[in-house]
DNA sequence: TCCGTTACGGTTGAA
DNA sequence: GATTCAACCGTAACG
């Protein structure tokens, strides 16, 4: 069930546990660290847990982004039909061949890389689920020969099937040439476009992008991002350090504070406001809803679904950070990038609580 | 005081 | 449609 209310931390900033900082929260977190003000300040000033704006500042730096990463969903499988096929492919050939031998095999073929094969563990169970008669039935017959007699590694596997499974680390798209980047730290190989990033936050997509819209992965998802941010942004000539000022100012409207740090006026503390103050209690979840985005007081308009009229002179970031849009985004983009480096180290734990959050919630 | 790290309680969405 | 599971989130606390 959701919570009617955000949560207030002990900076007095509003939150919702479990959901991610609106977008323009975390985009002023970036932009105020790129001003060379200190995270400690960026904290105080956002009332955000210093260390959320560690976390955000980092992957900005390792990233690009400053986006959450994909929220839920599994892991592509690997044991797609054409690998399924060619390990029955292999069993046919060869009834005694081991799980360990059809691994290495559907590496050497090609058929899967380092990244997406299957453990010798799924192999298994793919021959005993899947393949179970077939291999039964092989088996018997093997054993009735010699189960190498018939030199399967002689026989020239199909190459045409390529894997075509889900993308992995292994398999990823390198990033085009045209890609925009920001700083340094958009130079890293990112293998698919990335839409977290502030570039395409702010819309500027490439061309070489776009094409992308064709390609086998495109998804209607994918086309509602790239819709809402072709038809919103045309270029990026109010790019200031990849952040589109003018409309950050529109959405955030700060001022000069005494300490001559700027302030989010717009994001005050939970002592001088109400977190969702409406006449009906607007939920921190407003992130998904259809409200209307006039700042983060007023009913936390982040990243809100209305069809609010989107260009480039009137792009209201908090419209333009769409969810809808982000979200699908991101979605596109999870199912294209293997993040291999955030594993989670309490993933057990995480899993329970979720688990459990999940029951209580039902 | 600052900041990186991590335990914790939570949400999300594909399978 | 409900459940499972593995990803993610931000906060709070620790060192």
């Amino acid at each position: 069930m959701e919570p009617a209310f955000g949560e207030v931390n002990q900076l007095g900033g509003v939150f919702v546990n479990g959901r991610p900082l609106p977008n323009a929260i975390r985009l002023r977190i970036v932009e105020l660290a790129q001003l060379g003000i200190r995270p400690c300040d960026i904290s105080r000033q956002l009332r955000v847990s210093h260390g959320c704006v560690s976390k955000i500042l980092a992957r900005y730096n390792e990233t690009g982004s400053i986006l959450p990463g994909a929220i839920g969903g599994s892991k592509p499988r690997v044991t797609t039909p054409n690998v399924v096929k060619h390990i029955r492919t292999y069993k046919q050939r060869d009834p005694g061949i081991f799980a360990w031998e059809i691994r290495d095999r559907l590496l050497a073929d090609g058929v899967c890389d380092k990244y997406n094969v299957p453990s010798v563990s799924s192999i298994s169970r793919i021959l005993r689920n899947k393949i179970g008669n077939l291999s039964q039935q092989n088996h018997y017959e093997g054993h009735k020969q010699h189960p190498h007699a018939g030199a399967p590694s002689a026989i020239p596997y199909n190459h045409l099937y390529s894997y075509t499974g889900p993308i992995t680390a292994g398999t990823k798209v390198p990033t085009p040439p045209g890609m925009p980047t920001i700083h340094g730290t958009m130079a890293i190989p990112r293998t698919w476009p990335s839409s977290h990033s502030v570039t395409d936050i702010l819309g500027i997509r490439s061309i070489t992008e776009q094409v992308s819209d064709t390609s086998p992965y495109h998804s209607p998802k994918i086309e509602e991002w790239n819709s809402l941010t072709r038809n919103t942004f045309q270029s990026a000539q109010h790019m200031i350090n990849g952040l589109e000022k003018s409309s950050l100012d529109q959405e955030v409207k700060y001022s000069q504070a005494a300490n001559g740090l700027p302030t989010v006026s717009g994001f005050v503390a939970a002592s001088g406001m109400t977190p969702y103050p409406t006449s009906s209690p607007v939920s921190p979840y407003m992130t998904y809803s259809t409200a209307a985005p006039t700042g983060y007081v007023t009913g936390h308009g982040w990243q809100h679904t209305g069809g609010t009229t989107l260009s480039p002179h009137n792009c209201d970031l908090t419209a333009s950070l769409s969810f809808k849009g982000m979200q699908t985004a991101r979605e596109a983009e999870d199912s294209k990038l293997s993040i291999q480096s955030r594993k989670s180290p309490h993933s057990y734990h995480t899993q329970r609580h979720g688990t459990i959050a999940h029951m209580q919630s039902a």
